[in-house]
RNA sequence: GGCCCCAUCGUCUAGCGGUUAGGACAUCGGCCUCUCACGCCGGUAACGGGGGUUCAAGUCCCCCUGGGGUCACCA
């Protein structure tokens, strides 16, 4: 296989699934590796909910998760249109061939028809299962074209139809079991299998990559190509993510759509890699880059089993690469979530730059990482009525006054500097650590929990260190009340 | 129900005839420690069942069971 076009072919209808796009993704590692092409296309054949705003978000999606296309809308391409509402005419020619060389007709009957005999075979069988629609039309060509009608493929009784599929190995589909399905409608809208063929064929794709839940319409499609004298391209059916209870990923389960996982503060490389790894292993290794995965990127260890979706590992995954990001960059991408706060700050702020190293360890996602960046950038900390009420009380007054004293002794102001400074009181007075930090840090922070007293100090800087110390000092003599 | 697909710890998985069945997440202990994390050390935990083939089966074949998908003038 040299050279892969490979194509992404999502609906508009709404957000784009996670779930979707894992399919996508394993095509687009592909393309990327082999040095071919990859192509988006729009199947917005669908009557109702097809909206610009939907197409937009698709785009919106791809953007985000970087996965860039070499044809389709916005970048164009030798084959535009690549919205399938705009191809009509070419859904509507090879129709005509296909019913010019006998492997389609047209078909007048209604769908009342349709409703009827499906009712008849319920009252003949007692269940609906197993119907098949007989045309009438099937061997006639007597109808008139310029009436409404649909097009059906005349199906094959007799045969199999084979195939090997990248990921579930060979696969067999008797004949029999196909009907003459539909391929135009009366309005010229294709069905998806015949408008995917036609716009596969046409764009000269050679693999097509999609979830399992399509390993159905394949026998069809594969029936198509030989009616029209064409090679099938090559099938990778990805079994699908299921919700952690095995069925099918839903809204109820999980976030499922791609911006979700933007605005619930994911990294798109975290996404690639989950989604990814979901499915497919290279030995031990669990967290990748996006270049790595381009590059090891194999069908060969590709499982043919559905995965459930895991939310714990999603955030774990997501986690080691917060902690990877250059610190530059984990700033631009902070920077919205502190705004969300309320906290304006630039993405090369001097505070911020400084507090990550000392944040990174203790967030698993970007909204955790601005939770726990908000006092630094605060002119005074936010506290917790529950750390001011336990710690910022008389009792810890005299303390905070003598740390105050010390911070501001200390020689100069770094980690070991104000360690030094601060032991020194502490062994003359018989203290330890455990009995000043909790005080010292509601101060500090306005909460009980934060990196190291020190690391907090160093990264505010002296004048605000000092500062907040004061002022905890002062709001722990004058007690726990909190009314004012 | 017909058809198709699938089956190793709770979860994602490694394994491609001979392994003390490995890793990761989760979980449970412990260490570190000024809190919370991170990190480190250790534990619990899996080949669904039954037949074959073979000197030897988690690995190959068959059946069963279980799970999923799909049966549209949706995609």
């Amino acid at each position: 296989m040299s050279a892969p076009r490979v194509r992404f072919a999502p609906s508009p209808t709404g957000y784009l699934h996670i779930g979707g796009i894992r399919a996508a993704l394993y095509g687009w590692l592909w393309a990327k590796q082999k040095g071919g092409e990859f192509i988006l296309r729009i199947e917005d054949t669908d009557e109702q909910r097809n909206t610009d705003e939907a197409v937009e978000i698709i785009f919106e999606s791809m953007d985000w998760l970087g996965m860039d296309w070499n044809e389709g809308p916005r970048v164009g391409g030798p084959n535009a249109p690549y919205f399938q509402s705009k191809r009509l005419d070419l859904y509507r020619e090879y129709a005509d061939k296909l019913i010019a060389s006998g492997h389609a007709y047209r078909c007048y009957a209604g769908k009342e028809e349709l409703a009827e005999a499906r009712t008849q075979h319920k009252l003949r069988t007692g269940h609906e299962h197993g119907f098949r629609f007989q045309s009438p039309w099937r061997d006639r060509t007597d109808g008139d074209p310029s009436e409404s009608h649909i097009v059906r493929f005349k199906s094959p009784s007799e045969g199999v139809i084979a195939w090997d599929d990248l990921v579930k190995g060979r696969i067999e589909v008797d004949n029999a079991t196909q009907q003459d399905f539909v391929l135009l409608r009366p309005n010229g809208l294709p069905l998806y299998s015949f408008g995917c063929v036609v716009d596969d064929l046409t764009m000269g794709v050679t693999l097509v990559t999609r979830g399992d839940d399509h390993v159905i319409n394949t026998a069809p499609q594969i029936l198509m190509y030989q009616a029209l004298g064409a090679e099938p391209p090559t099938f990778a059916h990805m079994p699908m993510v299921l919700g952690p209870d095995g069925k099918k990923l839903s809204k109820r389960h999980a976030a499922v759509s791609v911006l979700e996982y933007r605005d619930l503060g994911y990294l798109p490389d975290a996404v690639l890699n989950y989604l990814v790894r979901l499915g497919w292993s290279h030995g031990d290794q669990e967290i990748f880059t996006k270049d790595e995965l381009i590059e090891l990127f194999d069908w060969e260890h590709v499982g043919s089993g559905s995965a459930r979706y895991d939310q714990k590992k999603f955030l774990h995954v997501n986690a080691e690469h917060l902690r990877a990001l250059p610190h530059a960059q984990l700033a631009r991408r902070v920077v919205p979530f502190l705004a969300q706060r309320g906290i304006e700050v630039a993405e090369d702020d001097a505070t911020l730059l400084a507090a990550l190293p000392y944040l990174t360890p203790r967030a698993s996602t970007l909204i955790e990482l601005a939770e726990a960046a908000d006092y630094f950038l605060r002119p005074v900390p936010v506290f917790e009525d529950k750390a001011r009420r336990k710690f910022l009380v008389p009792e810890f007054a005299a303390h905070l006054r003598e740390l105050l004293s010390r911070v501001e002794a200390a020689e100069s102001f770094d980690l070991a500097s104000l360690e030094a400074s601060v032991n020194g009181w502490l062994e003359a007075e018989g203290l330890s650590m455990k009995d000043i930090a909790q005080p010292a840090r509601v101060a500090l922070s306005g909460r009980t929990r934060s990196p190291g007293l020190y690391e907090v100090m160093v990264v505010l800087g002296r004048e605000r260190t000092l500062e907040r110390l004061r002022a905890g000092a002062a709001l722990a003599a004058s007690g726990p009340d909190l009314s004012a």
